[in-house]
DNA sequence: CCGTTTATGCTCAAAGTGAGCATAGCTGTC
DNA sequence: GACAGCTATGCTCACTTTGAGCATAAACGG
């Protein structure tokens, strides 16, 4: 598959025969041999498919996880996830939609691909002698339903993952008491090379430090950077040498299996971003809904709290929507119009988002 | 690797018997074996490593290809392209990094992962009896530097692949006079399934037809449609039943190896959206430049003309570049100033990109 | 020195946004 | 059963952002 035809003329230089060589050397094997077999000096690799199924109940934004006795003690969080198995699976999504169902009896829906992580020892579980894994993230959105009956997985408010990332009642508390003493400490340690961008700057762009604004959507960039400065469990696990000690003691969100954090935490930062240019939230609502009903959705996934007024205003005229002619009932006030997604708005133009700021309650 | 531990208290029906099962039966390897060996019945999987690099040469989009001697006749044009072998490539990144170098001699500077398919039979070539193959897709962003001597790659515009993404001039001919009949042929026919979304509306919504606007950033869905309604030779190659003869005829652009021009549009797609919210653009650009060179950039990128007066507001009133001082003569008129890119932005709030809409020139 | 050509400054109206005030219409209570 | 307490909705207003153009500045080539 990989054998690259010499261009027009043969080869021109030592430097290409080599180049040429080289791509068969470190290809698995060669597509000619009709049964495969693992070369010597060669490592397989597999992929591994992963689905971060986010869903929001009763205000809260909730992950499918699937509970797996760790090794030792306690137990460990995990996505569910499956290898690619090409022979079963046409296309990758395909065979995420094959595991999801059969590990957690869950037919998906909207789901998009995430991204493809492949680094090297961030798949590995306490004294699992792993080959290499590239994990596929995969990003669904769903509702959750009362006759939904899982088989072993459970809803889990994301913000249990990651405490830091929850705004919906201000600047959440550990920022300020644990994570930021500690951030501090790292960004003032002399780095052995020189960064392109201090500790310090990233530090502060990430988390909001110093007067810089938070970021909603940089989840993935502050999860990446505390694994780098070992402030988290799966970096000591890992066996990251920045591991800290004092990453085990008042621990900063509960740990998953793998690399399943940094998909989650990638599936975050998407949705976020994405419902404000793609009419996705309403894969995560019922068909009918009240205005506030999904501003509260919104707000869930992003954290801030949004102007009641704007929040319709911007709805209603964007035509996401139209009233369905019905109300709700005992809203605790007034009676709410009911309204239902306007399907319409996929096949029109830049099929609009939500285009919310934080702003005022 | 993949094998999951049953939940706290063992197996608690056949189906999840079945699952964990399964679970296994899929898997290439365990981890406990030490020394891997494949599974009759299972099939590997090779994971290549793609990219588009992507540059701006005299207001022309150009992407980095390499010729390669077909298996019979004329000459067919990939991109750069390897194996990721975990053994040598500690993330897939820098082996993507690797592959470049060597094949195109050529270092990377910006470069982002877009996307990895794994669609069967979408990786052939004609007489391959090929693996399965995932393809991980790479947008690389660089300049065209005169020094640059390159071994065996050739900057190739990409409006040769795409000449209907091509709105430089106003919409293309090839639209007009070729695509569209053959689309609403497609379009008319009976489908043996029901579809979610009828044809026509696709059509309508890809191609800006029947009063619908061209979204330039639609590349890859485009492609898709073409590839599916088997308008283009790789359709063909891939042995789509639904292949037309008349594909062949006037062919619709330049057809590439392997799934390569279906990276390439999604690449296209991806900096077209990109520029307007990250100053990726500044990858293309050299140190100095002035505001109409950095315009006709965009530009070039972008398809459609853009407003002078308004670009420069824009771009000066984000703060995104910072005079030089300097000016640049023989403009073919007044000198125009120089700038630069100011690199703080990047760390300012939402590091902005070049918000533009297409407008009266 | 003048016409041509590109660079740049500025204006203006329309549309979009952030904040709030004000009113409507349930529900539960005394 | 009038009122208090809530949430739902309508509407205003100042301020920004955006789309289009007019007008002036400053080289360059005859």
């Amino acid at each position: 598959m990989f054998r690259v035809k010499p261009p027009a003329g043969g080869l021109h230089s030592l430097e290409e025969a080599m180049a040429y060589g080289q791509l068969r050397e470190s290809t698995a094997r060669v597509s000619s041999e009709p049964e495969p077999s693992i070369e010597a000096g060669t490592a397989p690799v597999e992929i591994g498919l992963n689905a971060a199924i986010v869903a929001v109940t009763g205000n809260e934004p909730v992950v499918l996880v699937i509970r797996h006795e760790a090794d030792s003690a306690g137990a460990t969080d995990g996505l569910p996830f499956g290898p690619f198995s090409p022979l079963q699976h046409r296309t990758l999504e395909s065979g995420l939609r094959a595991w999801v169902h059969r590990q957690a009896g869950l037919e998906l829906g909207y789901a998009e691909q995430l991204y493809t992580f492949g680094d090297r020892g961030r798949h590995a579980q306490p004294g699992d002698l792993s080959p290499h894994v590239v994990s596929i993230g995969y990003l669904a959105l769903t509702q959750v339903k009362p006759s939904m009956e899982m088989q072993h997985g459970v809803w889990r408010s994301w913000y249990h993952y990651f405490p830091w990332e929850d705004w919906r009642r201000g600047r959440p508390e550990i920022l300020e008491a644990t994570m930021e003493p500690r951030l501090r400490e790292w960004a003032s340690e002399r780095t052995s090379v020189p960064q392109p961008v201090s500790r310090q700057e990233r530090v502060r762009i990430c988390f909001g430090l110093d007067g810089a604004a938070w970021d909603e959507e940089k989840v993935l960039e502050r999860y990446e950077l505390l694994y780098e400065a070992g402030l988290i469990e799966e970096a000591a696990r890992d066996g990251r040498d920045a591991a800290r000690q004092w990453s085990q003691r008042p621990r900063l969100g509960v740990p998953m299996q793998y690399d399943h954090r940094r998909i989650l935490a990638t599936a975050i930062g998407r949705v976020r971003a994405k419902i404000k240019y793609r009419p996705v939230i309403f894969e995560l609502m019922p068909d009918d809904f009240t205005l506030f009903e999904l501003q509260r959705t919104v707000e869930a996934i992003l954290g801030p709290h949004l102007h009641k007024q704007n929040f319709r205003r911007l709805v209603e005229g964007a035509g996401l929507v139209e009233p369905t002619g019905d109300v709700k009932m005992r809203t605790g006030g007034r009676p709410a119009k009911l309204y239902r997604f306007r399907r319409e708005v996929l096949m029109e133009r830049p099929a609009p988002g939500v285009r919310v700021k934080p702003g005022k309650v």
